[in-house]
DNA sequence: ATCAAATCGGCAAAAAATTGCCGACTTTGC
DNA sequence: GCAAAGTCGGCAATTTTTTGCCGATTTGAT
């Protein structure tokens, strides 16, 4: 909602254009109102009713999170969560459930869940959600990643250090708009460094 | 140095021998009752009735795990859990509550607790979590987000980058058994550049 | 108790990163 | 087109980090 005149980049500009979200929910009346809700505020929203749908199309697509029920038929939420982590290790999923139990949540969480959210679920709730873990995570899910596949093998740690930097200036340009000196003063660091380590990175300043 | 051979319970050798317990609780029979069939199993077990003494051995005793309560008297379980993650990033929590609402849950699993149980607990169950969680590995997913965490305020990257160095060697001495050599290794750094980074991330060095 | 392997930290040289200064190039607004 | 603001990278001084060397301690095994 800055005035950010020309933001070139077709759709509005809440800054959430790009943002691809995989809802996943048996109620279709529920899901319906949702997904026309986040498309309206300019998400791409994917919707499927079963697990397995929704699996291929996370399969297809580049999801950048996913918001699914805990109770379904065929397959619950949380083994569909244990799928979903063959595929994605770290994208960010919010469960949403009616009755759920202390250990469902817990299992949940441990399956690296960012939110459990109780039914019923505003649909404004719902996007504030998103925003709030898309704004940190942004295009850098990948990268992400990247930056901390610790489970594997020897990883050097400069290497991981110059992941997860790259990681997180990545994620911080699009977040300022590719406005270099907010970064700048996002990050608390001297211009010159952050040039040096751009380029010593290879982050290319794409958008703007 | 201290020498620390005073508490140590037992000698026969379950392979828990050295596991160092705090457990938190302000209901004094319980905590007493547990406490007392932790040690019997080989457990050195510290315990606490408040939050603050809770911290206070924390800084000063090399703690394995810790079990706390989230409902206490002056300080709740999460506050408390925060004040510990200052101190030690990555140290393995358990919660237990009678009746938590799932906010509470899903905060305390943010924090990076490995579980979270509901009362009443049985000593035996107790046992067995502590079993697992010091034993078995631990699903890294919830700490790798909390160690990249960057949805939070302006952080400057330098400390970003600190706490992520931390986070990395702090995971990694563990999974060597505290075995220096190894982690060289594994980092593929020098030795005495591991030595400068852990004396500069103050990193402790107990467990063995 | 004793020897060997593993670690530690002080010191100083070498290497790398950070930062200020400066002139050049781009973008933005009028 | 012009001026102002925003950026960029070369150069060099400064600061920080890394690393090798060495002797002292600690740990582990016999």
């Amino acid at each position: 909602m800055t005035s950010t005149a020309n933001n070139d980049t077709c759709d509005g500009d809440t800054g959430m254009a790009n943002i691809c979200v995989l809802l996943v929910d048996d109620d279709h009346d529920v899901l319906g109102a949702n997904a026309r809700y986040l498309r309206v505020n300019d998400l791409s929203v994917i919707v499927a009713d079963k697990a397995n749908a929704a699996l291929e199309r996370l399969k297809a697509e580049p999801i950048d999170i996913i918001i699914t029920d805990l109770r379904m038929p065929e397959c619950d939420g949380i083994e569909f969560a244990r799928e979903v982590r063959q595929i994605t290790p770290l994208l960010p999923i919010i469960f949403f459930s009616g009755y759920a139990s202390v250990p469902e949540i817990v299992e949940a969480m441990k399956l690296g869940a960012v939110d459990f959210l109780e039914k019923p679920v505003e649909p404004e709730q719902l996007l504030g959600k998103i925003k709030s873990v898309t704004t940190g995570f942004r295009s850098a899910i990948a990268l992400q990643r990247q930056a901390l596949d610790i489970s594997d093998t020897t990883v050097s740690l400069r290497k991981r250090v110059r992941a997860y930097e790259k990681y997180v200036i990545e994620s911080c340009l699009p977040q300022h708009n590719g406005r270099i000196s907010c970064v700048l003063e996002a990050l608390d660091i001297n211009r010159r460094t952050l040039n040096e380590k751009m380029t010593r990175l290879g982050i290319v300043r794409n958008p703007r």
